[in-house]
DNA sequence: ACGGCGTACTGTATCGATCCAGAGAGGTTC
DNA sequence: GAACCTCTCTGGATCGATACAGTACGCCGT
C-alpha cells in the first residue's frame, strides 16, 4: 500500500490539508512544521503528491500532446523535425509541462487522442482526412498546427509559413535561370511506395504543407509557360535521403532528364544530390536542385533551399498552446521564409 | 462547463455507471442502449471519459516517462537515439500507453520526475549522480535503464550491452593491427567544452556506458603494454559530428599524431573521418578509426565499429516496463554486440 | 409454484489530491 | 475591553471517473 497525504498527515499528527500545503503552498504553514512534514514524508516513503490526482483536482494535465502520423523512425531522422521539437521543448521548459508523444498510424481511429492526458495538442504532421482531427475537436482543447484547414475558424491557433509563397519564389528562381524541364519530389504526395504520380494536382495531396508547396511551384511554372503535364511529380514513401535518391533514379535513368529537380525537404534533396554524384553528374552544372528547410547539412552541400525558422516555429507553437492570446490577431502567426541561393542552382544548359 | 458522464447520464435518463460501461465495458449493456448513449454523448459534446479521472480511478497513468539529460536537439540528432526511441514506441503501440518526454537539465532537482504522470521510467541517459535517480526511486515505479548502478539490486530492470566487453574486443583488434599510439574520443567524459582530459580514468566518468567503454579500451591497451598516460583522451561537449571533428583537430594538428582514434559513437567517429579527409589524410591508411553503434551511415563511410541492437534495446525496455517478469533472471537483459570490421581500420604504419 | 440463473442496469464507495470557508490563538488598535 | 487582524491549521466538498455489490426482471426446468 503506497503512502498518501493522509498517511503522512497521521504520522505527523496534522491534517491532510496541511501536508498538501507543505508541498504546494509553503507560505501557508510555519517553516518548522513544514520541515517536520517533509522529514516524516521521506521516512514513510512518500514521494510527494500523486501527479494524476493532482491533475484531476487542478484541472491541468501538465503535458501537451505532440501528434504525427509519420512513423517515428522517420519523424526524427529529419533535422527539421528535431529542431521543431527542440523549440517546443524549450517553450515548455520551466512551465512544469511535459511533452507526450502521440504517434499514430494512418489507420488509427483517434482513440489515442481521446485517451491522452494533456492540456492541448500540437499537430506536427497529419493528413487532412485523419480521424484524429475529429477526436481533437471533440476534446475542446487548444490545438496548434501548421496547417490551415477549411473548417478552422479565425480563432484557431496557427504557427506556420506561407508554403505556397515560398515555393513560388523558388520556382521563379528556376524559371528565370531558364529551366523548363523540371521535376518535383515530395513525400506522401500520394499513398504507396516511391513512384511517379502523373495525375497529381495540388488538391489531391493529403498534407497541407505539401499541397501548398506543390501549388506554389505549379503557379511559378505556369507563369513561365510550362505545361503542368510536362512536369514529372514523384511521391516518396517516406522522407529520407534514400527515398530522395530512389526518386531521382526515376528521373536520371531516362533519356530526357529534367534540368532541374525540386524537393519538399532538404533530406530528399540531399538524396537527389547523392544520386547525381553517383551518376557522375554535377549538381548545378548538369542538374539544378532545390530543397526546403535549410537544415545545417544543406549549407555543407551547397544546396539552394528555402529557409524556414524551425526552432522558432516549435517555440511559438508551445507559447501559443500554454497561453493562447485572447486577441484573434495574435493567434495566427506566419513566419517569414527566405530563398537561400547556393551552388546547386545554375542557368539551364539545353543540350540540343 | 464541460460535460461529464453525469451530463450524458441525465440526458439519456440512465445512471452514470451505465454511461461509463458504454465506453469501457460494452458487454455490460444492451447494444441499442449503448448506441443511444453514444449518440447522446456526441450531441451534448462529450468526448469520452476524462483521461485524468480514469487514470486516477484505474491506478494507471497510461504513459511511460523517457528520461535524458542530453539537451533535446542533440538527443535526437543521433540515429542511435532515434532507433532506440523507435523500439520503445513500437513496444507501447497498441498497449494504450504513450511516451512522455522528460528532458532535464543537469542541474534539475528531480521535480520533473516527481510530477510526471507515468507508470514507469525509461532512463535513456543520465549521469550517476543526478538527483533524478533519487526522485525515481522515491516514486517506487518500475525503471528500466541501460546502466547498472552500484545500488541496484538484482531485481532492477536492465536492458543493455556489455560495453566494456565490446570495446575490449575493439581495442584488441587495434593492438593486433600494431597500433600503440591511440586516442579516445567520448562525449561528456568530463564536464565542460571539447578538450583533452589528461587525467581521465574510467572511474571518474559520470555516465555508465562511457565509463564501461573507457574501461574496455583501457584493459585492451594495457594488455598490449600501452601506458595509459600515453593515450590522449578527449571529452566532447555534445555528441555530434562537429564535436568529433573538433576533437580530431586536437589530435591531427600536432606533430606526433596517433595512428588510431576510437570514438564512443559513430556520430563522433564520422566527425573524425571528416577531419581526416579535410586534412588530406586517408581513413585506415593514415589513421585507423573505430566508432560505436553501427548506424546506417557507418556502413556508407566504411567505418569499423561496434554493432549494438538499438531498436531491440528500446523494444525490450518497453516490454520490461509494461510487464516486468517475476523471475529475476528475466529482468536483466544483456544483448550481444559485434565488432564490424570495415576499411577504416588497417595495420599501423610507423613512420620512423 | 418455486428455486435457480443469467442479463441489464443502479447506487454507493473510492481513487488521492486541492480548494476554500472557517476556527482558534495571539497580538494590535482605539 | 471590544473590535479587528494576522497567522496557522482544519474539515468538508469536490474534481470525473471506475469497481463492485446489489436489485429487478424474465426465463427455464421440475
Amino acid at each position: 500500500m503506497r503512502p498518501t497525504l493522509q498517511t503522512v498527515a497521521d504520522a505527523v499528527g496534522v491534517s491532510r490539508s496541511t501536508v498538501s500545503n507543505a508541498y504546494s503552498r509553503p507560505d501557508q504553514l510555519s517553516p518548522d512544521l513544514r520541515q517536520r512534514i517533509l522529514d516524516t514524508a521521506r521516512r514513510v516513503g512518500y514521494a510527494g503528491p500523486d501527479p494524476t490526482a493532482r491533475s484531476l483536482r487542478r484541472g491541468r494535465a501538465g503535458a501537451i500532446g505532440v501528434l504525427f502520423t509519420a512513423s517515428l523512425p522517420y519523424a526524427f531522422t529529419d533535422p527539421y523535425a528535431v529542431q521543431f521539437l527542440r523549440g517546443l521543448a524549450e517553450s515548455v521548459r520551466g512551465q512544469d509541462t511535459g511533452l507526450l508523444l502521440v504517434p499514430q498510424g494512418v489507420d488509427d481511429t483517434g482513440t489515442a487522442v481521446s485517451n491522452a492526458a494533456v492540456d492541448g495538442f500540437c499537430v506536427f504532421c497529419m493528413p487532412d482526412w485523419h480521424p484524429s482531427w475529429d477526436a481533437i475537436e471533440a476534446r475542446g482543447l487548444p490545438v496548434v498546427s501548421a496547417q490551415r484547414r477549411p473548417t478552422d475558424g479565425t480563432d484557431a491557433l496557427f504557427v506556420g509559413i506561407d508554403d505556397a509563397d515560398a515555393t513560388r519564389a523558388a520556382g521563379r528562381h528556376l524559371t528565370q535561370l531558364g529551366h523548363r524541364r523540371v521535376a518535383i519530389i515530395g513525400d506522401h504526395l500520394a499513398a504507396g511506395p516511391t513512384r511517379p504520380v502523373t495525375t497529381a494536382t495540388p488538391d489531391e495531396v493529403a498534407y497541407y504543407g505539401s499541397r501548398e508547396r506543390l501549388r506554389g511551384y505549379y503557379e511559378a511554372f505556369r507563369e513561365a509557360g510550362v505545361d503542368w503535364a510536362d512536369i514529372t511529380t514523384i511521391s516518396t514513401d517516406v522522407n529520407s535521403k534514400e527515398s530522395g535518391a530512389t526518386a531521382a533514379a526515376y528521373l536520371f535513368d531516362q533519356a530526357d532528364r529534367p534540368t532541374a529537380v525540386v524537393a519538399f525537404s532538404d533530406i530528399l534533396a540531399l538524396g537527389v544530390l547523392d544520386a547525381l554524384t553517383a551518376r557522375g553528374l554535377r549538381p548545378g552544372h548538369d542538374v539544378s536542385v532545390i530543397g526546403f528547410d535549410d537544415i545545417p547539412e544543406a549549407a555543407q552541400a551547397s544546396l539552394t533551399t528555402v529557409r524556414q525558422p524551425a526552432v522558432q516555429r516549435g517555440r511559438l507553437s508551445g507559447h501559443l498552446l500554454l497561453d493562447p492570446p485572447k486577441d484573434p490577431t495574435g493567434r495566427q502567426i506566419v513566419l517569414p521564409t527566405d530563398l537561400i541561393v547556393r551552388d546547386s542552382t545554375r542557368p539551364a544548359v539545353t543540350k540540343e
